[in-house]
DNA sequence: CTGAATCCCCAACGATACTG
DNA sequence: CAGTATCGTTGGGGATTCAG
């Protein structure tokens, strides 16, 4: 599929309203674009993680962020979370049917980040700052 | 495809490195979903525009706003400028090669966010907090 | 082990004014 | 028209502490 292929599929949903202010897309689009929304998402794309496993993989994020990054991810519905009443608690966060589809569409972005970053980091850091 | 086959060419790349910290693609990570990043980039996948266009299609971006993002985004080498020399000023921004790829892997996010958010953000907003 | 609560700072962001 | 410069504010985000 072309580009303006995409665009025209894109502007069919909201025709000019998806760049207005007041449109819901961009409160779900600041909340997966967090600092740490996509990280987090993107390690559970592949499995349920306990919190500690989240806190290990997502390297950086601090315990409050990681909480509160979850807690939206949670009430946008988008992430599961499933405390099993034990003494350690054992807390499990995975991805729901609609956390699937969105991760769907941030995997291939990732794998063009991985791709192309290198390259574009070298290269912006020569001319330019960092 | 399904998303652990993703996942399986994700970590193809960077094996274990994606998450860490120090890897490149979080600086770019970083750059493309900063505040008006996505919307800017989306914003040029169907043309050419200049500066006022992207303004005011890009609806709650200040100038400064703009001028940062459109400078980190041609320093990544995603965005080209071409100003032509006249009173007053004309300045034209268009994708480059390198943008195009990127934004191809942005749309099919934004049109999820289109079609979900409403619902998401309804549902959210009744339970928890904005 | 999994968080909630608190403190605090800085840098991101917006508003305004100015310039070529 | 297309920015740059400056200033003020705010809340995102880290460190630490406490609780179940």
């Amino acid at each position: 599929m072309t580009v303006s292929e995409q665009v025209r599929r894109l502007e069919q949903y909201y025709p000019d309203r998806v760049m207005a202010s007041a449109c819901p897309s961009r409160v779900v689009l600041d909340h997966v674009t967090s600092k740490w929304g996509v990280l987090v998402l993107v390690s559970l794309a592949g499995r349920t993680m306990r919190w500690g496993e989240l806190r290990r993989t997502v390297e950086g994020v601090s315990e409050k962020m990681l909480a509160q990054t979850l807690q939206t991810l949670e009430r946008d519905g988008l992430v599961h979370r499933e405390a099993l009443p034990v003494i350690p608690p054992h807390v499990e966060y995975s991805l729901t049917g609609l956390g699937v589809g969105l991760v769907e569409r941030l995997l291939p972005l990732m794998e063009w980040l991985a791709e192309h970053s290198p390259a574009i980091v070298e290269q912006a850091g020569a001319g330019g700052r960092g």
